[in-house]
DNA sequence: TAACGAGATTTACCATGGGA
DNA sequence: TCCCATGGTAAATCTCGTTA
């Protein structure tokens, strides 16, 4: 039973207020040495980022706890900053304020996004209902794991609120919809489920990759905005700082329409919309001979053409390569945000696997066991190469045409 | 790449029922 | 009687795959 369950007994429930309570004591207790400390000089009051960092009013604990929580609140700035950077400007959003919890809906944030998850989302047309759970987290400053219902209702259905993303009817459906997989409710609250009970509902068997940070703005707009970003982040959380710019490793569109759902059509647009760069790719390998010509053309098909190396590039200067077109890359706009909680997710997401809990767990998506061919540098490649001479590999060996396409070379095969 | 059509999604309007 | 939540229906809008 899952500990946020709507059916949780009275005392769980008198526990939880208990818990607030608690919570919002200690808090007054720790706002009035922030808020009574003055400078020697002027006495006047200094806000906590200027205060002398080692100080922690002479705790080191409390001086680490602040730091980081200072650092984190620099982190999540930088990070919409710099999602934010090509999307509209962030505005502040307008929520009904007569309620005392209603938490005003900050769409200059962003949402923590596991693309596996995202990926799952779309593969079981959960997209809008997922959508809501997304923005429900967002609303959910505390991590209390449950909201009130008519706060939900307000902040995405009222017009003039800037996360409003349907209408009331249309928020009952969906709420309706995305009922046990992305939470439960009862007369009054929504009980949000957890990262990994989440995954499991989706079929997805475990979390791989960089977690991404989806601005708040690209969920609120349109459901075909939204879900570009859902598809988006899966290649953002490929997409690696180098020297050299941002690479990622090449990947079919069959590939990708089987992990994500969305047709080759789809796939462009997606793209276009969430600004995501393909980047085409191109192998080579011997030169060129009657024999292996006969070969390749028979695995590579339409794909293989000749390639004649004037600079020499390949071997010595004017001979003649078999060449073919690879799968492309695709770079991704979103920043990473840190694996936190990635490891116990994946251990919570193989428990609930493993105890076979009636659904589709002979559906599960593992990424993992998508085979490993194209690998960022020689080295690597040969490794791989060693273990298995038969598997067909490739390895980078340069970028041209301003970075618009990758030149890969071929191993094994 | 654009046009097209089928199907899905969303919204508006209205009726119904329960509670105050 | 009023207010509000809910649900049926139809129309508008959006999404996506197919085709040229």
């Amino acid at each position: 039973m899952d500990g946020r369950s709507p059916t949780a007994s009275s005392q769980l429930l008198a526990a939880n207020q208990r818990l607030l309570q608690l919570r919002a004591q200690a808090g007054k207790r720790r706002a009035i040495p922030i808020t009574a400390h003055r400078s020697p000089n002027t006495g006047q009051r200094l806000p906590f980022t200027q205060l002398p960092s080692h100080l922690g009013w002479e705790s080191e604990r409390v001086t680490g706890v602040l730091r980081r929580a200072s650092n984190r609140q620099k982190d999540a700035k930088t990070a919409v900053e710099a999602d934010g950077s090509w999307l509209t400007p962030p505005e502040r959003a307008e929520c009904p304020q007569n309620a005392p919890e209603t938490p005003q809906p900050d769409v200059s944030g962003a949402v923590k996004l596991y693309p596996d998850i995202a990926l799952g989302m779309l593969r079981q047309e959960m997209a809008a209902p997922g959508r809501v759970w997304l923005l429900a987290h967002h609303l959910d400053r505390e991590g209390r794991g449950w909201l009130r219902i008519d706060i939900i209702t307000r902040c995405l259905t009222e017009k003039s609120s800037s996360l409003r993303i349907c209408g009331k009817r249309q928020l009952r459906n969906l709420l309706r919809q995305g009922e046990g997989v992305f939470w439960t409710r009862d007369k009054t609250r929504l009980w949000l489920r957890s990262a990994a009970k989440v995954a499991y509902g989706l079929g997805v068997a475990r979390l791989t990759g960089r977690p991404v940070a989806v601005p708040v703005t690209a969920l609120a707009g349109g459901i075909g905005a939204a879900r570009a970003h859902l598809y988006a982040s899966f290649h953002s959380s490929r997409t690696k700082e180098t020297p050299q710019g941002a690479q990622s490793m090449p990947i079919a569109r069959d590939t990708l329409a089987g992990l994500s759902g969305v047709g080759c059509v789809s796939q462009r647009t997606y793209e276009r919309r969430a600004r995501v760069k393909a980047q085409a790719n191109f192998a080579v390998g011997d030169v060129a001979q009657e024999e292996n010509r006969e070969n390749q053309a028979w695995t590579k098909g339409r794909a293989l053409f000749e390639l004649k190396d004037y600079r020499g590039q390949q071997g010595r200067k004017g001979k003649t390569y078999l060449a073919w077109q690879l799968p492309n890359s695709y770079i991704g706009k979103h920043q990473h945000r840190p694996k936190g909680r990635q490891k116990r997710i994946n251990r919570e997401l193989k428990d609930l696997v493993m105890k076979g809990m009636p659904g589709n767990v002979a559906e599960a998506v593992d990424r993992r066991a998508l085979e490993k061919v194209y690998y960022p540098n020689g080295k690597l490649a040969a490794q791989k190469y060693g273990r298995n001479p038969e598997q067909e590999l490739y390895w980078q060996r340069h970028r041209t045409g301003n970075g618009r396409f990758a030149v890969w070379q071929q191993l094994g095969g």
